[in-house]
DNA sequence: TAAAATGTGTAATAAATTGTGTGAATTGTA
DNA sequence: TACAATTCACACAATTTATTACACATTTTA
């Protein structure tokens, strides 16, 4: 199953849509009119569905109310008729938005990644082979899961969120077990040792979580 | 829990799109500012917020991104402020969607029609072989009707409806129980008990309900 | 209406997991 | 090399969660 098909007859257009979700690492298909439209979700399905309304033939509006006559698939319209009308009516037939046609890229990725985030908890922060989930709270590392503590997880996700960055010990302290906390500023460097024993190949040689001496740690 | 929390410090226009929701059969709460918006959403919670950005004191996208930590509730940011950069941030928060101010009432609430249907008023939701309805209340496992408690089928509902998701057991023990409830939160985990009693093949080894160590519990 | 069954919350205890301090060993820096 | 910073292993403390039994409230049944 394609994560997104777009659904459009100008086919630039589809092409560089599809291009820039491809940058962003979701499998594309791409249909021209309602037929193939129908046919490739009937026989593929789809994660979510970019749809232009305007197509030669059938209108998009008949593809909107048959899939959701069978699915709850998100379906974002697009199109350049601006009219009230035309918003109700793609809403009340189910869609997820109206987007006005000319769109800006941003504003559709970030709606279709917002989806995808809420939609299948794909709210995932990838780096080489580590794929970190921060609704699930959970940590893969080439596809093998790693069961990690809660402050094991908060500090992974404050280094990984932060990464390229020296974080100062006394910051990294401060914000995981709080200002006020009596516990030892020494147990920071043992809970960084065990993360290091979890997600790097070889912890004797950190090729993650650097230590830069004298300062804090870095994420690379 | 009320079906829509209003967050609008523009009471006039808070009273307005009350009475245009109630009209259309929602129980409605209004909150003038960000800490009522908060402390509303933690102590009732709230099926859908209706979030205004520009407010008083602390702003929007702080609520937007606490209530994203730990919920998939949706919620709509509306705004006077039509910037590519307010959206985007608005959107990459987790917001539903952003919708420019001023504007159309027929519109908002196609919206929030839209997304009460598609999230809530799926009937059954089918995971694997556990079958919950919602309307009628009943959850079947492979074809054999289990009896819930009230309490039981509320907590499987919020966690399957959140499925994948990471909840803490505060927001789980909010949302069931109320924030202003004097039972213990240790009541929560006997409900879980009970609740692995009934659905997991063996409750000595949940495959659904997974323990979150020091955060809450998560469904699969 | 009484009795029985069920639902809910609590408290005590057991089990499991996680957090912490210590001091010796190791490593990096000047 | 000398010194400081860091790492590491271990043991144990503290915390969190699971289990159980029981009390009481509520609902259903006889």
């Amino acid at each position: 199953m394609a994560d997104i098909l777009i659904v459009e007859d100008n086919k630039e257009l589809a092409k560089l849509l599809c291009d820039f979700l491809r940058a962003e690492n979701y499998t594309v298909s791409i249909a021209e009119n309602a037929e193939k439209a129908l046919s490739l979700y009937q026989r593929y399905g789809a994660r979510l569905i970019v749809l232009d309304i305007m197509l030669p033939g059938k209108d998009g509006y008949a593809i909107c109310e048959r899939i959701r006559a069978e699915s709850n698939t998100p379906i974002l319209i697009v199109s350049a008729r601006t009219d009230k009308d035309d918003k109700l009516l793609g809403l009340r037939l189910g869609a997820d938005d109206y987007i006005e046609k000319p769109y800006d890229i941003d504003i559709l990725l970030a709606k279709i990644s917002g989806i995808f985030k809420r939609r299948y908890s794909l709210d995932e922060i990838t780096d080489g082979s580590l794929r970190v989930n921060k609704a699930a709270r959970t940590v893969y590392k080439d596809d093998m899961k790693l069961e990690m503590t809660a402050k094991e997880f908060e500090l992974l996700l404050l280094l990984i969120e932060n990464r390229g960055r020296t974080l100062s010990k006394e910051y990294m302290f401060n914000t995981i077990w709080g200002s006020d906390s009596d516990s030892e500023p020494q147990t920071l460097t043992v809970h960084i040792k065990w993360l290091r024993q979890k997600i790097e190949d070889d912890p004797k040689k950190p090729q993650r979580i650097l230590t830069v001496w004298g300062v804090g740690y870095r994420y690379l």
